[in-house]
DNA sequence: AGCGCAAATGGTAGCGCTATCTTTCGGAAA
DNA sequence: TTTCCGAAAGATAGCGCTACCATTTGCGCT
């Protein structure tokens, strides 16, 4: 490894030392404030009281085309900024809605986070991000650090176990949406779809498909670890060998993939069909199997879950579990945007299914 | 593909209607407020001033031993949860930071942000997150909503290219950290490393190797674009043939990876070696070598970008320049964090380098 | 005893905005 | 012409918190 930085001999690479561009505040006018301006600086200019100011950028039908014009024109020339932190606290309405991740590295939620992030942002609401994985991480805080901004809606994905977090979360009002999971107790309003029919309806794919002898790899995460049970059970209930699981630690890499297959094929009974726990999880099985000039599909089934953008392009195209991670974001935007203006919701929790996708590697 | 949802005979998974659970709110005192427990709340339960409440919370050594005791009880009590947006607005300070990055789909700046988040979470601050790639995303629009929260920092990646955003963030007065980049005229803060170094040095690195004919596939991103231009550069000046160019629609995709390195062995002069401005590309790259049978390394070399996780565990092992993402997070957590605190920044500019790690695709 | 001083607590006054109520005013209805 | 009504604009009063200043208290010192 070469390693280039800025205390070796990369010239053009060196530190650069450069007087931090100040910036430049204007003077404050009190002792308190930020000095930036506001709302009232606005309404002066352009001749009006502040509240008019006010209706003629948040509610521009209830004023004059006159003075929608002028305080429009006051607004470009001051370049004011709405102080939103003011404006929630006065109207309890903050515009902000909060999403809970286990850690945004793993690809699996990506999809959601996107779709809601652009969902909410026609809404005129913002994201705040929240990671509870992560070592070190305490729920606790995180609930106090998204409870105290007073968001307008919580979405959850795939987490929220302790009973305590739930209580806290309802006892905020505030609406939440979970998502990627179908509890048969959910806080408020949910969307997603059921591990256990995933579990099943792969094993009977597979079974279908001509396979015989299952093994799965899967992290050890619950959701996965519900998928990976009823997918033992359905083979049961098929009448095939109990199956052999490895369970590798969450999040999955193609790593733990790998040493996953090396495992399997190293010893215990032969197989002929893995079921991995995500697509990452699958490469890693399929790169092994190549390394090992394993044939795949003809002597190894591979299905994976998430449907990654990558797995139809691989060689071979992996067969995977593909879920619609974009309407599970956009439809939990629709219950949080329906909830904060006070439509009303018709069913409050959905299931948006999945499908499995079959391509090369089954 | 089989499809699995709702609508269909999958009576696990069917849609389940429940009464929504619905939020207890208490009661409301007046007609305005959220009707939550307030700072007054605990204080008069705990029998000291408001302002006394406050400071046990926030400036536990300023307070005798008694009333840190009493308040705490009066919060636990009560589930007294802070409303940030007042005391923001109070304090001006929102303890809140602003990411900004293309698209969060793109695993690139995933460490930093995760970095960033749990820095950030040490010290009291939490992540508000901003897309600003996505089809139909307004740069003002998004920049309107970062600073209406007013937020204590904001962190940009490889993006605000506009000089009237530029001019916007300045005008706010909010510190930025610029990351991913070495600009010349950074807006306030900066912590990167240098593409043009990244270029160079990927070209003496595989001229080294015996590698003669190169390739190059790049996003059509700005900064892909600076290395792929310094790599040809450099090639030139190694006394090598020009170097061929693919470039492909950014965010780049196992996809075009495969499709850019058939449109390199379909036609043109032959090559022995590609650098990809991501790993994922390179991953296409070697998937597409693998579906033609080109050996990895003996017949073509594989330089990747970024050195996701899966790129040491790959087979062949995927060469790979290495940025430290985490460390990009860290200080620039460090940066604003110092910057809202009032502690002195030594210099408001770090490169912060990058290394080839030298794997088997080599 | 008298003084000064620092630590602990409290009172006041907003932060910048909007909900709510009140006032103004032009014109249609009577 | 008078009355009434709704649209448009303004005045008032907070939202829940903290900065700033004032007051109280205890204690060591001369």
């Amino acid at each position: 490894m070469e390693s280039y930085t800025a205390s070796q001999d990369n010239k053009g690479s060196a530190v650069i030392l450069l007087e931090c561009a100040m910036t430049q505040v204007p003077p404050r006018r009190g002792r308190r404030g930020s000095g930036a301006v506001t709302l009232h600086d606005v309404a002066k200019l352009a001749g009006v009281a502040p509240i008019t100011a006010s209706r003629a950028l948040n509610k521009p039908e209830q004023v004059s085309d006159e003075v929608r014009k002028k305080v429009g024109e006051a607004v470009a020339r001051t370049g004011y900024v709405p102080n939103l932190l003011a404006g929630g606290l006065a109207s309890t309405r903050s515009k902000l809605v909060a999403a809970v991740v286990p850690t945004i590295s793993g690809p699996v939620f990506l999809e959601t986070v996107q779709a809601l992030t652009e969902a909410l942002a026609e809404h005129g609401y913002q994201l705040m991000l929240g990671q509870a994985g992560y070592v070190g991480s305490r729920e606790d805080a995180l609930l106090e650090a998204i409870i105290g901004r007073r968001p307008d809606g919580i979405v959850l994905t795939g987490i929220m176990h302790s009973a305590e977090g739930r209580r806290r979360l309802l006892a905020s009002g505030i609406p939440v949406v979970e998502t990627w999971d179908l509890t048969p107790t959910p806080i408020d309003m949910l969307v997603g779809f059921s591990h256990v029919e995933v579990g099943r309806a792969v094993a009977e794919f597979l079974h279908t498909k001509g396979r015989r002898r299952f093994a799965v790899v899967a992290g050890d995460d619950e959701r996965a670890t519900r998928r990976l049970g009823a997918f033992q059970a359905a083979a049961l209930s098929l009448g095939l060998a109990p199956v052999r699981a490895i369970v590798v630690p969450a999040p999955t890499t193609l790593k733990s993939g790998r040493s996953a297959l090396a495992e399997l094929m190293d010893g215990g009974p032969k197989i002929d069909a893995v079921f991995c726990s995500s697509d990452l999880l699958a490469l890693g099985v399929l790169t092994e199997a190549q390394a090992r000039n394993i044939p795949v599909p003809e002597r190894l089934a591979i299905v994976g879950f998430g449907d990654l953008e990558f797995a139809a392009d691989l060689h071979p195209a992996l067969t995977t579990v593909h879920i619609n991670g974009t309407a599970i974001g956009r439809q939990a935007a629709q219950f949080i945007v329906d909830r904060a203006e006070g439509h009303p919701i018709g069913q409050s929790v959905i299931d948006i299914g999945f499908s499995i996708v079959d391509r090369q590697s089954t």
